[in-house]
DNA sequence: CGTTTTCAATAACGTATGTTACATTGCACA
DNA sequence: TGTGCAATGTAACATACGTTATTGAAAACG
C-alpha cells in the first residue's frame, strides 16, 4: 500500500533529494493495480508496456517446461522493481505470479525517461537494484548447483530475511512468511517431501521457528553458517555507508 | 584480437552509426590486456575500476564456497561484456577466470559517461546485452533446478552454440570448444564422472560430436529437443529484426 | 623426446533426494 | 460451525547421480 519499503531500501544506498521523493511518490500512486493471491500478473510471451513496482505483498518470477516442471527463479518482496527496462526486449521469457494479495504501481517508459534526464540519484539507485538482482540470481545458481538441501533452504531463508529487514518488514526476530512448502520446493529445485524433511531438520536444530505464516530466526548467525551464507552478494553497503540504519555491520556478518 | 564479434552481435539488434563504430573501435584498442589460459582476471573482494570487454578467448565467472565447492555461473565468449556498470557496487561478489588465452579491453567510466551522453544506440545495445545476460542467468537457474543431467548439458551446448553463431564464431556445423569435462561439471552442478557418462549418451544418440577441442552439432533441432531448449530467452530478435542475418528464424526455432 | 601432468574413460559401490501413497492438520467459506 | 480443500506431515521404496579408484591417452614441459 505504500512505497515506504522501496524508499527505505534505496536510501540505504543513496541519499535521495526531496524532489526525488516527490517524483517517486507521484509515480507510485498514479497507476496502481491490485491482484488476488495466486494469480499471474504477466505471462511468458507477453510484451508488457510498463515496469512494475511492488507496493505490497509477495510475488515470484517463474519459468515452466512443456511437461509442467516449474522453477521459481526469484521472489519479489515489497519495494522490489520487476525488471527495469523491459522496454528493450520483445517479449517476456518468463511469468510473474502473486503469492499473497499484491498491489503494484505501473511505471511508464516516460517516467524512466524523465528520471534518466534529471534525477541521477534515482538512476543510480535503480542501477543498484538491477545489479543486486543480478547478483542474487548468480547466488541462486550457486545454491542450486552446489549446496545441499539443508544449505539451500537455510540460505534462501537468510536471503529473504535480510531483504525483508532492509525493507523494514521484520519485527524483532520474526517476519511474515507466506511461502508454502511447495513454493520453497519450486524455488530450491527440491521435492515438496524433501523440503518438509529439511524444514523439520532446521527446526530440530533450533535454527528456525516456522508456523502458520510466520517465520522466526532466533539466531541469524547460526542459520547463516548452516546455509554457508555470505551476505556480500546483497551489496547492502556502499562507499562508507554501512548497515547501521538497520543493525550493525557485525549484526549482519556475524549474527 | 578484434571487436568484430561484439559489433556483429550488437548489430543483430540495433543498427549502429559510423560514429558509433568509431567510438567502439577506439575504446577497444586503447587499453588492451592479454591473459594466459586458466588464470584469474578479477577476484572476489576486489573493486575493479573498469568494465571488461572480451576481445578474444573464453572465460568464466565463478563462485566458490569456503570448503572448495565451485560453481561456474556464466561463460564469457568473444564479444561479451563483463558487467556493465560495476562502478556502482563496492566490491566483486565473484571471480572471473580465463579458460583459453584471452584478450580484453578495459572500458573506463568516462567511456560509459560519454556513450550515455551522446550515443543512444550504443546505450540501447548495452542494455540489451545486460538484459540478455540476466535472462541467461535465470535460464541457468531453471536448468539446475529442473533439468536432468542430459537435458542440462544439451541445453548448455545449445546456448553456447547459438551465442557463438551470433558472434560469427561457428563454421558450418562445428565450432571451437575449449571447455573440459571439469568445466562442464562446474557449470552444470554435476560431477565430472557423470558429465562423462552423459556426454557418452549424447554421442551415442548422435546429438553431438565432441573430440579434442572441437564440437559439432549435426542436427541442432534434435539437440534442442533433448535439452528442452527454447531460444526465446536469448532475445535474438527485436522489433521486426529477425535472425535472418545468421540463419532463418525457423532455423533457430525448429532446425 | 622422454617425462610429467592433465584430461578422458570406465567400473563398483554409496547416498541424497525423488516418488507414491496416505493420514493429519488447518483454514476458507457456506 | 460444520465442511471441503489446501497445506503439512510421515513412511516405504526407488533412482539419478556422487564418490572413489584405476587406467589409458593426450597434451604440456623441461
Amino acid at each position: 500500500m505504500s512505497l515506504a519499503s522501496l524508499v527505505r531500501k534505496l536510501e540505504q544506498f543513496v541519499r535521495l533529494s526531496p524532489v526525488d521523493h516527490i517524483i517517486l511518490n507521484r509515480a507510485s500512486t498514479e497507476r496502481v493495480r491490485h491482484f488476488a493471491p495466486r494469480v499471474d500478473i504477466v505471462r511468458e510471451g507477453e510484451k508488457p508496456k510498463d515496469v512494475h513496482l511492488i507496493l505490497s505483498g509477495w510475488a515470484y518470477r517463474y519459468k515452466q517446461l512443456e511437461d509442467g516442471r516449474r522453477q521459481v527463479v526469484s521472489f519479489f518482496l515489497p519495494g522490489d522493481i520487476c525488471d527495469v527496462n523491459v522496454f528493450i526486449l520483445r517479449e517476456m521469457d518468463h511469468s510473474i505470479g502473486t503469492i499473497t494479495a499484491v498491489s503494484i504501481a505501473d511505471l511508464s517508459r516516460e517516467f524512466f525517461d524523465k528520471v534518466a534526464a534529471g534525477h541521477p540519484r534515482i538512476v543510480t539507485a535503480f542501477w543498484w537494484e538491477t545489479l543486486v538482482n543480478a547478483a542474487i540470481q548468480r547466488e541462486w545458481t550457486m545454491s542450486l548447483g552446489q549446496r545441499t538441501a539443508l544449505e539451500r533452504i537455510a540460505h534462501l531463508l537468510c536471503e529473504i530475511w535480510l531483504r525483508l529487514r532492509l525493507a523494514g518488514l521484520t519485527q524483532g526476530d520474526s517476519c511474515d512468511f507466506p511461502l508454502t512448502q511447495g513454493d520453497l520446493a519450486d524455488a530450491t529445485g527440491l521435492s515438496k517431501v524433501h523440503v518438509n524433511r529439511t524444514l523439520q531438520e532446521l527446526r530440530a536444530e533450533g535454527l528456525i521457528v516456522l508456523k502458520g505464516k510466520t517465520l522466526s530466526v532466533p539466531n541469524l548467525d547460526r542459520l547463516m553458517r548452516a546455509g554457508l551464507f555470505n551476505p556480500n552478494y546483497l551489496h547492502m553497503d556502499h562507499e562508507g555507508r554501512q548497515l547501521d540504519a538497520v543493525g550493525t555491520r557485525s549484526d549482519v556478518v556475524a549474527g
